[in-house]
DNA sequence: TAAATAAATGAAAGCGCTTACATTCAACCC
DNA sequence: GGGTTGAATGTAAGCGCTTTCATTTATTTA
């Protein structure tokens, strides 16, 4: 992948927001200490490792800040710790239940872990995510979650003198030198496509994302097509149709792909919302599924279990992933030393109701 | 600048970025001051408001800041401005199209105006809200994004007290002085509500989230027996099953209901996630849908569209509405007066498949 | 009981930035 | 030409917290 762009570490307020200070003053430490009668330190001891203060004095102090509805400012905190407390994440869209069902795993166990979530997205664009993950830099994110690995390497030298930790999530691939949290999507999606061939099918169809700046939708095509070759077929046979994200556009690269190739018997898709696509526009074309035409998705997101029939496709174990990527990065974020890597999560055909042997086999 | 790849190795045509420790410490404003031969006041301008300054000493300060590699402190930035450019938005979950989609559009808007978005999800209880709202608050929010009206009077004087902008979305009620952006559920479920009632249905059931802190799902409960009210029927004939946003939970309900209740003629839901579940239970009953039972969601997801039948429901402009809801929030901040009130959005009934009269008025 | 040790607390030095105010200097006016 | 003005820049005072180090007080030990 080729990259051209210039270096720029700056990332300017270009909205500068009048401050309306509250009407009265907020309570500051010092004024917390004044009411309990102790120092300032004693008071940051109180609230930040309670157990080196006695009682007592742990007491008084509680019950002035109570009394002043003391809260901590955190610009002040940020600067003089070091620390924000706050992971970034950068990722596609949040409007795609894959994103936000891993999201949300990540950001509960964050928020068990007393930290809080930064969210940006980058809507596939590679120039915008650049830009999300320095603006979350400077917003003081202390790790980040990165979805895939296709970059600019500059990012992660970046993220590197910046000194702050990175997982990669939604992949995992041993040869590369990122940490990640992730599975592989070339081999699920391999197995599933032995499967596919398995039953007899030869003439195959497949609905992809762009692959050109997106390494999950680039694996799983090379999977369908290592399949392919292990079966001793042409991997160049499997015909593709690259498409954006969406029911709609599945339908289309559908509609397409069978106009084309009449041939077909079985559409991959990258995912389970094209799939879904796909599905309706095989049925509206007057297709039975799978008798006629057989269909497969990827992730096991819920609307793969209300399709009629339910729709074939590959477990991801989103949640999962969510929780053990803010572990990871809890654990990098709390220990100096980095933590073992993460072994590849599992993933599972999920063999339901549009996948079978073609006709002609039958 | 062109990235510099001096000190990355290439193995096998990957790049491996050592992962040097911040242990060489970032540069500061004062570092870039020097470099350039000017005040930090001067480079801080140069960063903020470039147009205060000379054009030959900014050249100078952003090669500078170029050459070192700089990014502001975000601490100390806060600190010393006295804003993160960061808003908050708590929400019961990110693991719905609903929430996820607003949130989308949300993070967006806000992006655009160059501010970052902070998230926190309160699963839907109360107390775990109002703790993630203090979180938030403590992180540094400029201000606040929340979903509808129900909580404790506490946390809105707090938030005042704080002098945190707040706006409540996903609910609107001008008899409320909580300044919102959102739609009228009571309204529009009244309007659902009506036109299943024209249709001949006297016998209707509906499954709602509990509505204990949720004005969302009471007022939906509520239209729907305001509508019962003007039709001149007794509004406590509605026949309520609660649980909660599941299609599982959904299709649990619909069965209870019909159990108890086998003169059901339609069943309302209070959103389109458990009407996809009463869809399908009333299907594996062997009930046709809409000749023997029709059923209603409310939201307009994209499952609704994918259900055989297409689901009736009600149309809500999620994506408009996190538009909206930043705006309102950015005007804010923006300008010392608080921006007008800001006029209910206007939701939709979607028509389709799974609702008509019912078969005795045939 | 005195000395040694541990626990609790305080004093104060920053952390890196923004910004009010002071200063400089060139351009302009009558 | 002296005075005025305004733009460009510098000086330095915080912003509110954490944390090191010194000090005081309580506890233990020989």
């Amino acid at each position: 992948m080729i990259y051209s762009r210039s270096d720029v570490h700056v990332i300017q307020g270009i909205f500068v927001v009048p401050y309306k200070s509250p009407d009265a003053p907020l309570p500051t430490l010092a004024d917390v200490a004044e009411q309990a009668g102790v120092s300032t330190a004693t008071v940051s001891r109180c609230l930040n490792s309670p157990d080196k203060v006695g009682k007592s004095t742990r007491d008084k102090v509680m019950s002035a800040v109570h009394e002043l509805g003391y809260s901590p400012n955190f610009g002040a905190r940020a600067l003089a710790a070091k620390r924000t407390n706050t992971i970034g994440a950068v990722i596609p869209t949040m409007d795609n239940a894959i994103f936000a069902r891993g999201l949300q795993a990540f950001e509960e166990a964050l928020n068990e872990n007393g930290l809080t979530l930064l969210v940006a997205s980058s809507n596939y664009e590679p120039d915008r995510e650049e830009r999300q993950i320095r603006t979350l830099i400077a917003r003081g994110a202390d790790a980040l979650l990165l979805i895939g690995y296709d970059r600019d390497p500059g990012i992660y030298e970046f993220l590197s003198r910046q000194g702050i930790p990175t997982v990669v999530s939604w992949a995992h691939d041993p040869t590369q030198p990122q940490a990640s949290v992730g599975f592989d999507n070339r081999a699920a999606s391999r197995d599933l496509a032995a499967h596919v061939i398995s039953l007899g099918h030869r003439n195959i169809g497949y609905i992809t994302a762009n692959t050109a700046s997106n390494d999950r939708a680039r694996d799983r095509v090379r999977g369908a097509r290592d399949a392919m070759e292990q079966a001793g077929l042409d991997p160049n046979g499997l015909y593709l149709a690259q498409t954006r994200y969406s029911i709609m556009n599945g339908a289309e690269a559908c509609g397409a792909l069978l106009t084309k190739h009449p041939d077909i018997t079985a559409i991959m898709c990258g995912n389970d919302v094209l799939a879904v696509g796909a599905l309706r526009q095989a049925q509206k074309l007057g297709l039975t599924v799978p008798d006629d035409i057989s269909i497969t998705g990827f992730d096991d997101i819920e609307i793969s279990l209300i399709t009629e029939p339910a729709l074939t496709t590959v477990h991801v174990p989103h949640r999962k992933m969510g929780h053990a990527a803010a572990r990871y990065l809890i654990d990098t974020i709390l220990s100096d030393t980095p933590p073992a890597p993460v072994a590849p999560l599992t993933t599972d055909l999920c063999l339901r109701g549009t996948l079978a042997a073609p006709k002609s086999q039958i």
